[in-house]
DNA sequence: AGGTCTGTTCAGCT
DNA sequence: TAGCTGAACAGACC
C-alpha cells in the first residue's frame, strides 16, 4: 500500500481518530518493528500520555504527545497500515499497538515485518515533502547528478514521499524516459516533471491511493498505455520494476 | 520450489 | 569525498 498518498490517508485516519485518548497500555514488544528500542521503552514513555497531533513528511509520520513527551514516529514500510479501533490481527500482524483507556486501539499493521515505530525520528535525511516541494527547490535538487531520472525521484533525501508506483505514473505523465539522465534535463523538463509529480500525488490522495492513477492501473502483464494503447515497457530500473510507454516516453 | 513485491539501509564500487 | 548501485532485510503470495 504505502506511498505518499496512503501515507497521508493514515495520518488523517489518526487526526481524526485517535487524537486525544489516554493511553493505557502500549505493545512494543518487536524489537525489530521497534529497534532501536528495547522492549518496554516506547511504552514507558507514552502510557499515561494522549496523541496530539499528526505530521507528515514524504512517508514518515510523527505524532506529537501532551505534556512534554517524546514525538511517535511511524512509518508503514512496504506493507503496512494503520487499523483503528479494529479487532487484533492474526499471525502477529499487528507489530505496535497504543490500547487507549477508552477501551480502542491503534495498531500498526503488517504481514511482513518492515514497518517501523520509534520515539522521536529523526527527519534530517529527509528532502522537503514530494507534494510541497517550491520549483526553485525541485530543480536544484532534483537536477543535480548523473542517476537515472527514475532514481533521483525515489531518493528520499532529494524528495520524501515518491515511491516506485508514483514515480512511473508522474515520468509517464511527463514523457520521460525513466532511464534518462537527470544531466540530460533541460529547466522546461524539470518545471513540467514537477507538475506532472503534483498532479499525480493531488490524484491519488483525492481518489484513496496510488493504484488509482492510471499508468499504475495497467502494470502487470499485457498492460498497455492509457493515452495511445500502446504495449508497455518493462525493465528493472534503480533495482525496482519499471513500466514505461515507449511511445509517450521515447529515450533521450 | 522459486520468483515477486508499493521501502529503507548499508557495504562497496567508481 | 560524493554519488551511485545492488544486496539484504521479513514474510506473504503467486
Amino acid at each position: 500500500m504505502p506511498e505518499l498518498p496512503e501515507v497521508e490517508c493514515a495520518r488523517a485516519a489518526i487526526e481524526d481518530g485517535a487524537l486525544r485518548r489516554r493511553i493505557a497500555a502500549v505493545d512494543d514488544a518487536d524489537s525489530y518493528v521497534c529497534r532501536p528500542h528495547a522492549p518496554g521503552e516506547i511504552g514507558a514513555a507514552l502510557e499515561g500520555r494522549e496523541l496530539t497531533v499528526a505530521h507528515r513528511r514524504g512517508k514518515t509520520m510523527w505524532v506529537e504527545t501532551d505534556d512534554g513527551g517524546p514525538d511517535l514516529g511511524l512509518h508503514l514500510g512496504m506493507a503496512g497500515w494503520i487499523a483503528i479501533d479494529e479487532d487484533p490481527a492474526p499471525n502477529h500482524w499487528d507489530r505496535f499497538t497504543l490500547s487507549f483507556e477508552d477501551g480502542g486501539r491503534l495498531a500498526l499493521r503488517d504481514k511482513r515485518r518492515l514497518s517501523r515505530a520509534r520515539l522521536d525520528p529523526d527527519l534530517a535525511d529527509l528532502g522537503p515533502d514530494a507534494a510541497e516541494v517550491s520549483r526553485t527547490q525541485f530543480r536544484r535538487r532534483v537536477g543535480r547528478g548523473t542517476a537515472p531520472i527514475k532514481a533521483r525521484l525515489l531518493d528520499q533525501s532529494v524528495l520524501a514521499g515518491v515511491g516506485n508506483l508514483l514515480a512511473d505514473e508522474t515520468l509517464w505523465r511527463a514523457g520521460l524516459d525513466p532511464r534518462r539522465s537527470v544531466e540530460e534535463l533541460g529547466l522546461e523538463d524539470l518545471d513540467e516533471l514537477r507538475r506532472a509529480l503534483r498532479a499525480a500525488t493531488r490524484d491519488a490522495i483525492r481518489r484513496g491511493g496510488v493504484h488509482t492513477v492510471r499508468l499504475v492501473r495497467e502494470r502487470g502483464r499485457g498492460g498497455r498505455c492509457p493515452a495511445c494503447g500502446s504495449g508497455l515497457s518493462r525493465a528493472t530500473v534503480s533495482g525496482r520494476t519499471t513500466f514505461w510507454c515507449p511511445q509517450h516516453q521515447p529515450p533521450g
